[in-house]
DNA sequence: TGACATTAGTGACTGATTGTTACTAATTCG
DNA sequence: CGAATTAGTAACAATCAGTCACTAATGTCA
């Protein structure tokens, strides 16, 4: 019982060092992409995920939002935290944690800043322990919230194609799905508003092109899925 | 271009100070209940969730255990990370960046240790400001990851009996569910299997026992859902 | 110019899944 | 014994998702 209590005696908070990892995913070619920075001469590999220090009083978020700047030239809209890792694997930086932050962006047609690069997830270079168990985290929270989270929008433009759309949705989801249940489904949703513009891919129909826009929808309260991922 | 490439020559990670707060979650009557602790004498807050710094090369995991037993005193089989919380919110022991981890344990008749007391989630106490958004994110990370994740056979003995799973699955959607489509989803996703054990409550027909054993089901690709919740 | 390839978009059929109602089964209580 | 209570299931109806087949609008190229 003594043993129970005694961590209330706990005095003080100890020291460690905290960085915080930015995975910056985007569309590219007809896979997802992360964007990584050339590390250093000297460094063990010769990538890292766009990382820093936050600094004082700066919350997470907003150190996720200043690092990703820093390689993109603007901030990103969207950001999601994948977890804390502080586990025995290597650190570029020797950080005792590291915040794993995502962050989503429409695919660009401009080369990436200087010393960086576009890597499909599928062609990752040797990273360090660490960031590859970040990478891989981030990858997989994409996929299991594209559903819950908007999270497919954040890697269009702000105008799309229903094409494009369900293009993304395959990339995340890693699997062809059907034209018309997607619309059909997508419809259900309220989840996109047309607009009167149209869009043409050189050859084929032009496409209309829609925004987000998500509407209340009346309470859809589905059943239990049990979607359990047993493999 | 020159800001883009600075954030290459930061030198060293900050030094913060770090918390594993953990958010112990059972089935307590009717209702989902956190295990709080009572606070030393002269803090701000009669109630804290139990937390720690994590000791030298201690993993946040394994921290986590470390802390739940102390209030326990057997380690819980299931912990989930919630997130890295670092916003202005006043932490108990005034840690920086504090890490959010869930655990849950069965239903107990026992009471827990001294000093600590169960709260149903719908009646907190006050708790500190960073506390209370852990609280809030666990509970909100238990409710989404039901469906993905075997969160509910955590909460519940080895053993249970159908109607118990279901009153678990209630208790996280904060809904009723309707007693045969549970069942023939649950059927149908190969999750449980009976025992030859049945249990009597005192009226009533006795149920069978089905314990957690998981089968590899056949690819079930199911379509995209949308389950945005747009409120 | 006109056939054809290519992409967009929709209607309709079918089978699967889910919500609901209503029933049967096994027990305790009085 | 009958009523109350909880477990478990069958069967129907409504909805939803997968598929196929079609129409529409463009560019390409002989």
């Amino acid at each position: 019982m003594r043993e129970r209590q005694s961590f209330q005696m706990k005095s003080a908070v100890r020291r460690t060092t905290l960085a915080v990892d930015v995975v910056v995913l985007s569309p590219r070619g007809d896979a997802l992409a992360a964007l990584l920075v050339r590390a250093p001469a000297g460094a063990r590999e010769r990538w890292t995920l766009p990382w820093d220090a936050p600094r004082p009083d700066e919350g997470l978020e907003d150190a996720a939002s200043r690092i990703a700047e820093s390689v993109l030239g603007s901030a990103p809209a969207f950001f999601e935290q994948v977890g804390a890792f502080s586990d025995g694997k290597r650190h570029p930086g020797d950080a005792d944690v590291s915040v794993g932050i995502v962050a989503l962006v429409p695919a660009r047609d401009e080369n990436p800043a200087a010393e960086t690069e576009w890597f499909p997830l599928a062609a990752l270079p040797t990273l360090a322990p660490r960031h590859r168990a970040i990478v891989e985290r981030a990858a997989a929270v994409a996929r299991q919230r594209v559903d819950q989270s908007p999270l497919a929008f954040r890697l269009l433009p702000s105008t799309f194609t229903l094409s494009d759309l369900q293009s993304v949705y395959e990339l995340l989801l890693g699997r062809r799905l059907h034209k018309a249940s997607f619309r059909r489904a997508l419809q259900a949703s309220y989840l996109v508003e047309p607009t009167d513009e149209w869009h043409s891919e050189g050859r084929g129909r032009p496409a209309q092109l829609f925004r987000f826009a998500p509407r209340k929808r009346r309470g859809v309260r589905r059943g239990v899925r049990f979607d359990l991922f047993t493999e």
